[in-house]
DNA sequence: AATCAATCCCAAAGCGCTTTGGATAAACCA
DNA sequence: TGGTTTATCCAAAGCGCTTTGGGATTGATT
């Protein structure tokens, strides 16, 4: 059932029926009820397609989700940030269109988004330090908003971020506080955005407390499982190891909690560990009480809320750019307890 | 840059600057260059809503996937799924549209992508014991693909799935082969087709070996950590607790794992512990030697042959319904050993 | 009774592409 | 030579919608 064959059957002109459909006033309630009856009744649904070409719009958002070319992975994170976005695009009538692309060419595919005029705006993920592609979505004029930061990046843009250092010198004073002087970092790669600020934030901690940061125990990685335990054994090797531990990712984090354990020693006595976490849907920090001491903000809200701007810079392109920080919620779970004596 | 201005660009007709663009026969060689390059050089995309419109074809594929209500989840599977699919598309030149959605209101969804227009066929996810979406997308006649099957739909339909039962009759069946006569039962949700199938093999397995299934110890829900967790420290309380337990998931495994591990016990010696392995990037069961006794198989391969199923199905509408099922690889990892031995 | 302003509706153009049904010129055949 | 292919190209229609620029009809106003 098209517009055509609609109006048709309801004996009015296409123009009339179209604007009973979209709330236009030059339609009488009378009409307006009669059109909106027979569209339910025919389950007659406008073509997107159609709407498109006419309006210029395309009523569609682009996500470019990049690919880890290293590790060919995608981010845990996503499926709940997109979650988030996708309840927000259902109400306002939005679909959403996903590219999975090498992170090496990106920009390719925003240039033929904004080309082939598939969508009216995109969500970028996963910041980079310096990243140029905020600079070619304003020169190719896409609207666009940015979930996390550029550090390096000069004019303003919209972007909704955790407040990453503050979290992380947070997860790291924590540990101060419990007397621990040696304390690891195990970090997302530090080409992204978010782990700069995390690392700055740990150092930041470190420096306060008069403690100097050691490199030897600091690594950056993709934030997997293996990651996290991998370098955990490798670090509890140390001449000096650490008592505790920084951590990114709550995924590293159990790898973590495992590398300590297949060492012999106990989370939360003889290594505390801290970490950052996500909130995902299926990976809950424990129950009642937290497994880890852990930050938290939940990223599917951030998915939710990032659309919610975009939406709002496409309805209104002329306004400026909305910036959005949180600050992530402290948890005191099991995984942390005061430092060992030294014997 | 549209069709309009660069066929004038070119001192050609629209007509013969399409048709040198698809590769129709009509146009001589030397014009085809000249247009290629032309394109090349304006940088000229045809938009894919005007195609769309023109063909009929929308060039999209549409992924509707389930948010659980009841736990407002994402299964974890699904970004790795995509990201393979993904893949095929790019190749093809498809765009991908996300709907995620509560699970209820499904079949709404896909009459609306049918009779907006807005894909030419879908990846249906989550399959259910007598789903009945593959009988409304036969009523549709909108083209689909599911990943997994559907018990008690008569009609033949395209589907792409792993062997669940035998990896589960297997799994079941080497925790016997070590001596353990308990063993439990954490699977997923038994509304989901998959799991109902893992349970069909793990009772068979031990039916098989003269034992009798207890519904005391098999348990099923949402595969979160947590539940994973929960389950386990539950069942080691069982008056006659299991000294095997067969998982349904990699990450509810890691729960059982930390499970026995608060219980005051060690996996792969008080309790063996075997799980199905999705093979998600960021968390591999282990690194040389797998943390996990597990039947494998890549859930992104799936993603990359359903899409392509999908794209063939699309292309010939006449072809018979493909199925493919894949037999999980099974691999051995630390979370074995022998039964204890009764004291 | 004539005028005016609302009110309600419509025809037709246009969005950017594909595709049908020729037209033209060059090449071929008898 | 004239007629027939063949190779190239083009004009125009059409996909399903929105939107511009009126045209009737009605009721109120003078």
């Amino acid at each position: 059932m098209n517009l055509k064959e609609l109006s048709q059957n309801l004996g009015l002109s296409q123009t009339t029926v179209s604007r009973a459909l979209n709330g236009y006033p030059e339609v009488s309630a009378k009409t307006r009820q009669r059109v909106e009856q027979a569209a339910a009744k025919f389950n007659y649904r406008p073509s997107n397609r159609a709407k498109g070409l006419a309006t210029g719009k395309s009523y569609a958002i682009g996500h470019v989700i990049p690919l880890s070319t290293k590790h060919e992975m995608v981010n845990p994170i996503f499926g709940d940030f997109i979650a988030g976005a996708g309840e927000t695009y259902a109400r306002e009538g939005y679909e959403m269109t996903l590219s999975i692309v090498d992170d090496q060419d990106e920009a390719q595919i925003y240039s033929g988004l904004k080309s082939k005029n598939s969508v009216d705006g995109v969500v970028v993920h996963g910041p980079r330090m310096n990243d140029n592609r905020i600079t070619l979505l304003q020169e190719l004029g896409l609207p666009f908003v940015v979930h996390g930061r550029v550090s390096g990046c000069e004019t303003p843009y919209p972007w909704l971020d955790v407040n990453n250092r503050s979290a992380f010198r947070q997860l790291t004073k924590y540990l101060i506080g419990l007397g621990h002087r040696r304390i690891a970092l195990i970090n997302g790669l530090e080409v992204m955005d978010f782990a700069h600020r995390r690392r700055a934030g740990y150092e930041a901690a470190l420096i306060d407390a008069g403690l100097s940061p050691d490199p030897t125990i600091m690594r950056s990685d993709e934030m997997t499982e293996e990651f996290g335990y991998e370098t955990t054994r490798d670090v509890l090797q140390h001449p000096d190891p650490p008592t505790g531990i920084v951590c990114s990712s709550l995924i590293s984090a159990i790898g973590v909690r495992r590398g300590i354990e297949d060492a012999g020693l106990k989370m939360g006595q003889d290594v505390s560990v801290v970490t950052h976490d996500d909130a995902l849907s299926y990976l809950k920090n424990g129950g009642k009480t937290p497994i880890f001491t852990a930050t938290r903000s939940s990223v599917r809200d951030a998915g939710r809320h990032l659309a919610q701007m975009l939406l709002q810079a496409i309805a209104d392109p002329d306004q400026l750019p909305q910036t959005t920080l949180w600050d992530a919620e402290f948890v005191i779970g099991g995984s942390t307890g005061p430092a060992p004596s030294k014997d």
